[in-house]
Formats: C-alpha cells, sequence, structure tokens
DNA sequence: GGTATTTGACCATT
DNA sequence: AATGGTCAAATACC
C-alpha cells in the first residue's frame, strides 16, 4: 500500500481506538445503552471503512487466478471420472495446497482448570492427532463437524506451544461455507442483542481481555500490527452446548475469564488472495481476511476491554 | 443407536 | 526414509 493510502487507514483505526477508550471509560461509570451503542456504531465503522480500504487497496494489486476465484473446484482431469478411494484422497492432497491458511496463537492465563483451546465459534470433530517430531505435544486435527452434510472443508491444527504450555496455536484451513457460519457472521452484524441472550443462556460470565498481534508472513516481507483489529467475539455466538468442556478456558479466580489471542497469518501470495476474496461477512470466517499483506507498520497501542457480563457492553 | 473421539495404518511430500 | 496429514475401524460417550 502506498503511503498516500495508508494515512486514511492510520487515520480510521486511530478513531475506532479513540471511541474505544471513550467505551472503556464509560464501563467504569454507568452509562446509557444510548451512548455504548452510538460508541459501538462508531467503533464498527471505523473498522468497516478500514477494512474497505484494504479490499480496495488490494483489489488494485491483485489479479486471482482461476484456483484462487474458484478454491474449492478443480479442473477435472479425465482420468478422475472413475475415482478409486484413492484418487479421490489424491485430490484432497491437491486441494489442500490452495487453501487459505493462517494461525492463531491462544494462551490461556495462569489458574486455568480446563486444558483445550478456545471455541472458536464452529464446531469441529476430531479426526487425528499426531506425535510431532521435536514437539513436546501432540498435534490435533479438527475438520468442520458439517463437512459431510455441507461439504464445509475448513480445517484447523491445534497444537500446544512447547516453550509456553499455556499457549495453543491454531492453524485454520480454508473457509467455513457451511449455514452455521454464515448464520454465525449475520448474528454477528445484525443481531447482538441476540448475542447477549445466547451468552446469558449459557451462563458464561467472563471478562475477556483481547491482546492480539497480527503478523502477516509473505513472500513480500513481515508485517507486524499490535492492537486488537478484530476481536472474533466467536465465543458468544457458539453452540457452546454442543462444545464440550474442554474448549472453553475457565479461570479461577471470581469466576472471570482471561484469554489472550495473538494472531499469525501464514499464506502463500495465492492463499491471501483467496483470504482477501472472501465474501464480506467473513469476520468470523477469517478474522484476518482483509489485511492488505503489503501494509506496513502500524503503531497502535492500547487495549480492548470487553466485559460480557455487561450485557449492553457487547455487541 | 447415533455421534464423537482415539489410534494405528496408509499415503503424499520432501 | 522420515515426516506430516488423513482415513477408518474400534471404542467411548450420551
Amino acid at each position: 500500500m502506498e503511503t498516500g493510502q495508508k494515512r486514511p487507514l492510520i487515520n480510521e483505526l486511530t478513531q475506532g481506538k479513540e471511541f474505544t477508550y471513550q467505551l472503556k471509560n464509560h464501563l467504569d461509570n454507568p452509562m446509557s445503552a444510548e451512548t455504548c451503542e452510538f460508541l459501538v456504531e462508531k467503533i464498527l465503522n471505523s473498522y468497516e471503512n478500514a477494512i474497505s480500504m484494504l479490499n480496495r487497496a488490494s483489489a488494485i494489486h491483485e489479479t486471482p487466478t482461476f484456483d484462487e476465484i474458484s478454491p474449492s473446484v478443480e479442473v477435472s482431469d479425465p482420468e478422475d471420472s472413475n475415482l478409486s478411494p484413492h484418487n479421490s484422497h489424491k485430490n484432497v492432497f491437491k486441494k489442500r495446497k490452495t487453501m487459505a491458511k493462517w494461525s492463531e496463537q491462544v494462551k490461556v492465563c495462569s489458574g486455568s482448570m480446563v486444558e483445550g483451546p478456545l471455541s472458536d465459534g464452529y464446531s469441529w470433530r476430531k479426526y487425528g492427532q499426531k506425535d510431532i517430531l521435536g514437539a513436546n505435544h501432540p498435534r490435533a486435527y479438527y475438520r468442520c463437524t458439517h463437512r459431510n452434510v455441507q461439504g464445509c472443508l475448513a480445517t484447523k491444527q491445534v497444537q500446544r506451544s512447547d516453550e509456553d504450555s499455556s499457549v495453543f496455536e491454531v492453524t485454520y484451513k480454508g473457509r467455513h461455507t457451511c449455514t452455521h457460519a454464515t448464520q454465525l457472521s449475520k448474528a454477528l452484524e445484525k443481531k447482538p442483542k441476540k448475542e447477549e441472550e445466547t451468552i446469558h443462556d449459557v451462563k458464561m460470565t467472563q471478562k475477556i481481555c483481547l491482546d492480539r498481534v497480527f503478523s502477516f508472513k509473505t513472500s513480500k516481507g513481515v508485517t507486524t500490527m499490535e492492537e486488537g483489529l478484530f476481536p472474533s467475539f466467536s465465543f458468544a455466538s457458539t453452540p457452546i452446548e454442543t462444545e464440550k468442556l474442554e474448549n472453553l478456558f475457565h479461570l479461577g479466580c471470581d469466576s472471570t475469564t482471561f484469554v489472550a489471542f495473538n494472531h499469525t497469518l501464514q499464506s502463500s501470495d495465492s492463499d491471501l488472495s483467496e483470504i482477501m476474496n472472501s465474501t464480506p461477512n467473513s469476520v468470523t470466517n477469517s478474522p484476518l481476511a482483509d489485511w492488505d499483506v503489503s501494509l506496513d507498520h502500524v503503531d497502535i497501542n492500547g487495549n480492548f476491554l470487553f466485559d460480557i457480563t455487561d450485557s449492553e457492553m457487547f455487541v
């Protein structure tokens, strides 16, 4: 992105940050629901504008190939007409190469009573586990529960960090195409009240501290962006009742939960193109989907603090 | 009985 | 040949 294009983006993000601070300050004092909604609206607008800017910039720079436009569609080979199970297996491997891939480091703060990665808003089914060379902990493989019914090809890998056993590195591959994913996105966009109900339904009393580091590793270099730019909110709309308890982090103190996230996007250029071309409601699908790979360092400091117990706060 | 997880075997890639 | 990713039968759970 050119320097001239970067300035409005930074302004937009800074504005969003300011509104977030205002919202944070209001948390200490009683505030009206209208004020809350107004601030949240402004924050969301800032994000939307920033994303639009990045999307426009990436559209200029990128000329998608066929594969990138239709990552899930393969050009059929004449030999594939009578596929044996073995051959179809081969296709799975071929597909995976062009799938979007990004990783997220999820940290459980000390005191966690439960082991395992935080629920990320989707229902996953474990299909394998493997001891990885040089890693102290095995890697678990998950695929979308709706894979068979809806052909959703999203998968993820979860591996506990060697250095810090409270950190889980979650690598996502492919986008969710299941209806659950789209419903989730719509709920996040349009029905915040509904989500509040969801939260209370599952009796989650949490205080979430989001502290993310975005690191875009591409052939063009590394871009790091500090600050929570895309809180996933995924815990709210998750069908928690279908999740195992191990997928939630609960901290011992005060029945509150603190979760810190680090995000890392590792992708080839084609992978990024696929992410960039994902649908506008891909927020929950790919929180990083709309970031330009050539974005230079943006220095923003501060923390997002989301208190889910405050129903007016969570949007 | 249906669904999810475990785990050894198999296959692709390097 | 070593390693990572996936399959699928066996098992566990609800």
